[in-house]
DNA sequence: TTGTAAGCGTTATCAC
DNA sequence: GTGATAACGCTTACAA
């Protein structure tokens, strides 16, 4: 016997399908006798049932997916395990899918909500600008969590929430220039980026602008390309390079934490230190930001508050108790070690 | 039309489903103009196969699956490239499943395999002790990566990868020692623990008895069951303990790098320095222990090479090439800032 | 309470 | 080259 089916077990117990099929899925309708008696030839042989046979006839499965873009993103993390406690409170299950950088998450989406018969969908990450005519063939709720929206989009068609990229990345350039900073370095993303690194930029130029700081363009580095983006390497790589470069300056924006802790490297090794010599400030909120020497003034994420609004909102989006909401939620400035007035 | 199957694409093209198929799969008999019409009507429909339907119908699919015990692992981040990279070359597709800390992964993969026809599986992260009455439910090949093997277990039946966790942690102890340490404490697992924590401790033991030094069970701390385990959290928290304990000791050892993290920053908040007061060591290699300030002494595991050598061998496994193989990496201790002989 | 049989959307087998 | 048609392993009316 090859791989053993529901068929067999009905054989090996002397009852038809359906009853097996009602003892392992709890249906009511089956003696507890049976049942028992069922399961324990389940148990001895092994049975398990073929997903994609259950899949395939199923109408619905209490089932949403994560679909996560950069999984490697620590943020994630502390988000992910509250999608799966909130999901597992309304007895659903949750998947979890990773999309690759140059992968479309629409696509990957439409197959498995086909493949799976989800529910509702989260979309974690990334950015998002896809034509409406694509969305069309998503047939179930979703909701765009912690995606910079840099274009207008349609408010009845999307859900979404997520902290405004814009808003507080001028509320930390605001604080540099508070400190009195004037020569303000920003690690930012390429300039063709149409996601939070965007938004987060022209938090940066904006704040400059208000403070009446005339924009110096050599102070705008991008992460490079060939190194994975916003991780330390590219901040430490990124930070060898301004140094170098002689270009002078007193504070150093990095746009997620990840690449200030490369930065503050960069500086430790020109021989310089931080807040004296640079102040340092970093974005996202990561445990890093607090557990570095010194420890990095940020703008903290409110991640399991996002993650549990996302949810919610999914819910209330499948159970029809809503069109479609949006919550921004406020970030926390964190001022700490990594930052200080300029003398 | 609710959602569109093949049979519709079929009927929209005048042609049988088997024609439809063979245009979407690549077959050779099927006439280029035929594939052509039947791909644009397609597109135009925004037709998207069922997979559970594939699933269910193919007798066999190139795919492997990676299950991920503890995906929040930075360490595996760097693994889980390669593993995607090298199962391309393959032109086989891979799917990543994580797997909870309470689930069984042999149970997971089970399903896994029936579900989605697999190859082949690795076995990321984790301890591993299953019945060989369980194991044998798994038909398909599959090979352990960087899981700590604690028991003996039949070199014939599993395959594996990893570094000798021993060893590298005996070779990080007798560093230490060879520094002039001699009150050396430790940043263990539980004592229940049967998996990488276990054996790290082990070499710890190991290396103070052949130095001759005697072991202090007041320098063993165990992570805390209410943080997570290995993070820069539960390295703060415990270390915290250990200094207020007033036990005294010159270099502290965490069995991984976001443990010594968070040893660090308890150490600076107790306005001690490090390595000047204590010497701080970790494992793992991880960015982190690069870019922290003062960068962190660690036992740098080969992740690339680990990673390669599992797909290499659970392709060897697949194609009968091999039967079992075990392959042992060394690690490098890297002698770095966060550690000092003692004066 | 239980069993029979009709699909679910594919792919594989075969005949044309 | 192409098209019926029979599986794949399961769930679910419907019948008993």
């Amino acid at each position: 016997m090859d791989t053993i089916t529901i068929k067999d077990i009905a054989n090996l117990c002397g009852v038809g399908v359906t009853t097996v099929s009602r003892a392992i899925n709890n249906h009511p309708d089956i003696s507890e006798d049976t049942k028992q008696m069922i399961l324990q030839v389940i148990k001895e042989n092994h049975y398990v049932p073929n997903n994609s046979a259950r899949n395939l006839k199923r109408s619905a499965s209490k089932t949403i997916a994560v679909l996560i873009k950069g999984i490697t993103n620590p943020f994630f993390n502390r988000m992910l395990q509250v999608f799966e406690q909130e999901t597992q409170k309304k007895k659903y299950s949750c998947i979890l899918q990773r999309v690759d950088e140059n992968q479309d998450e629409i696509d990957v989406a439409i197959e498995l909500e086909k493949e799976k018969r989800l529910k509702g969908i989260v979309f974690l990450g990334g950015y998002f600008s896809h034509s409406k005519e694509k969305l069309d063939q998503l047939t179930i709720p979703f909701v765009l969590s912690t995606i910079g929206l840099t274009q207008e989009v349609d408010q009845d068609v999307y859900s979404w929430v997520s902290v405004d990229d814009f808003q507080e990345s001028y509320k930390m350039t605001d604080y540099l220039c508070g400190l009195g900073h004037k020569k303000i370095a920003i690690i930012s993303a390429g300039m063709d980026d149409e996601s939070i690194g965007k938004l987060r930029y022209e938090g940066y130029r904006k704040a400059l602008e208000h403070h009446g700081i005339k924009f110096n363009p050599n102070l705008v580095r991008c992460m490079k390309d060939d190194i994975e983006s916003y991780s330390m390497e590219n901040g430490y790589a990124v930070t060898r390079e301004l140094l170098q470069s002689g270009e002078e300056f007193t504070a150093l924006y990095a746009i997620s934490d990840s690449l200030a802790v490369g930065a503050c490297k960069a500086i430790f090794e020109a021989g310089k230190s931080v807040p004296e010599d640079y102040s340092v400030a970093g974005f996202d909120g990561l445990d890093i930001s607090f557990y570095y020497n010194p420890s990095i003034t940020t703008i903290r994420q409110p991640a399991e508050k996002i993650a549990k609004e996302t949810i919610r909102i999914l819910f209330d989006l499948i159970h029809k108790k809503t069109a479609s909401e949006h919550r921004i939620f406020a970030a926390q400035l964190m001022a700490r070690d990594s930052t200080k007035p300029l003398k």
